[in-house]
DNA sequence: GCAATAGGCTATTATTTCGATAGGAATTAT
DNA sequence: ATAATTCCTATCGAAATAATAGCCTATTGC
């Protein structure tokens, strides 16, 4: 499951990519513009400061602003500064590796090997497609091409 | 993720899958061979019975048989029966859609889109792999295929 | 018929996680 | 100074998760 959490964040930094570098935005604007709770987003913008995917100003005329370009955030760095792995059990993260408790012999368990490629399979789409990649435009492009299709 | 209940139900089937058809197996002994907690167990079980995976036999002698063969039940089946739909948002999903609250336009979301690739690779997987395809002498190959690569 | 065995069912519980809100401290522009 | 805005901590309620307990009911073997 992608959390509230990770969801927002995306949104609010897909806003972000799509206006002008360097020119801090203002929480309550990405609030409005995404539809999103304001305090709760609040929260979450100090997260990817902290994850160093977002810059901030504060005081009067301060806001947020990506750290990097668009054309460098990932999908999956997004989601995994807010919810972690992409693996669907610990025991098949590459990122944040951990042994089952139950487990007898990693070697032999097939839901290990099942989820690893649910791993990669994820990984695979969401490690390769930036911010840039899904501008409104884009995005636009491609809902019409499902819909012809 | 993948929750406990989804991954000892995996193992519970992968382990009835390699017994002998019709012969019922007590959650007792799938407990131990298995190494999960028996209660739960039961009430796994219970519930992969109400979802018409596996029959079961009451009284002395009873237990739990797959109600189908192993080359027709996939992990995709299993893991939906747990945990409900593949997709990491019910936005994305085909067999349980539905439409976020906050969302203004589905149609220029690229969370959804993304996320339905996501799913889309996920049911890929898991819908193409069977019980049958995951026997313990399967698994120990492409682990040892994963060694010598 | 009766005792033993095993699944069936309901309730309960503890823990954690999630989603969100509140209030105020620190900082900056004017 | 004042207004605006990020930063930080605390807190809350609701839901989900993981698991256990206990009793009921069906079936079998003798």
């Amino acid at each position: 499951m992608l959390s509230q959490k990770a969801k927002y964040a995306l949104k609010a930094l897909l806003i972000l990519s799509e206006r002008p570098a360097g020119v801090p935005i203002q929480v309550v604007e990405l609030a409005e513009e995404g539809n999103l709770p304001r305090k709760f987003l609040e929260l979450i913008m100090l997260e990817l400061k902290k994850h160093g995917m977002v810059h901030s100003q504060r005081g009067k005329h301060g806001g947020y602003m990506l750290a990097a370009l668009p054309s460098e955030i990932s999908f999956g760095d997004i989601v995994r500064a807010m919810d972690g792995p992409l693996a669907p059990i610990p025991c098949a993260s590459l990122t944040a590796y951990r042994k089952c408790a139950d487990c007898t012999d990693e070697k032999t368990c097939a839901v290990r090997i099942m989820m690893r490629r649910v791993r990669d399979a994820a990984s695979e789409i969401l490690d390769n497609t930036y911010l840039s990649d899904m501008s409104s435009d884009d995005v636009e492009a491609i809902s019409n091409q499902l819909v012809s299709a």
